[in-house]
DNA sequence: ACGCGAACGATAATCGTTCTCATTTGCAAC
DNA sequence: GTTGCAAATGAGAACGATTATCGTTCGCGT
């Protein structure tokens, strides 16, 4: 198991340039795990690594597509990213606040699946989301 | 239990218009039950009705805040509107053609609550989205 | 029928995101 | 270590969905 980003890069097959070294790090060792485009722009620029908005945009879509990174469409318009460790989990959202916590719950789980089939979907490659209040 | 359209409309404190009347008629008597604001733009042009695309978002937005519609924000960027009837159901959405699925499933149901309390998330006015690949 | 505020339609503006294209960079071959 | 070239970048234009603006029109109580 390695833990370098060059090497997170290379195993996808995606060249190591600064912008993508960047960007990764954010997700790998910033304190956020749910950040928006714009999120990670800020968080950039805020660090003194400029960054085009374009870039973050492309790279993002890149990491999704390599399978680095998770995209979701939460209601609120923006997709947020999360880096993708290989363990499904689901959302819940916070509609005022925009906060995001995970959540796993094995009865949910297989009781969507179940309801999923009956209806004629393939729940290959599913999301769940709760859409809530935080308190 | 009223069913005619002006009443429903007064019923929600809003004067009736044309416009209004008419997306409300689409929801009530039209074939399709989700529906985007271009969906709606577009029925009404193809039945020679012309009512104005800002025109339609607004009362979409207006019908929602009045109860009459549910709005709800899907994975593809647009927002979908559906008549409120008053019975709770989820959705599971196809991420390839849109098809939207609605049902109930009171073990989901259930659990949904436990979780969210479980993380402190008030549950009230909440709703579930179920994405996969309908076949 | 009259009048007035609410509602409308066209269009401009906004927001998140993607596209375009000229410039720069990573990196493999010399 | 320089060179070359495709790939990646950055700035800004373009885009699709939605909202705001504003002058005109309509619903409806008088």
């Amino acid at each position: 198991m390695d833990t370098s980003q060059p090497e997170h890069l290379k195993n996808a097959g995606l060249k190591s340039t600064l912008p993508r070294l960047k960007i990764l790090g954010l997700f790998e060792n910033g304190q956020e795990r749910h950040m928006s485009a714009e999120d990670v722009y800020k968080q950039l620029l805020s660090t003194g690594d400029d960054v085009g908005l374009a870039t973050v945009y492309r790279v993002l879509t890149q990491f999704q597509q390599a399978g680095l990174l998770l995209r979701h469409n939460f209601e609120g318009g923006k997709s947020v990213f999360e880096l993708n460790e290989g363990k499904h989990h689901d959302h819940i959202v916070c509609l005022q606040c925009g906060h995001v916590q995970e959540f796993y719950d094995s009865a949910i789980e297989s009781r969507q699946k179940k309801v999923a089939a009956e209806l004629g979907f393939d729940i290959h490659e599913h999301s769940l989301h709760i859409y809530a209040d935080c308190t």
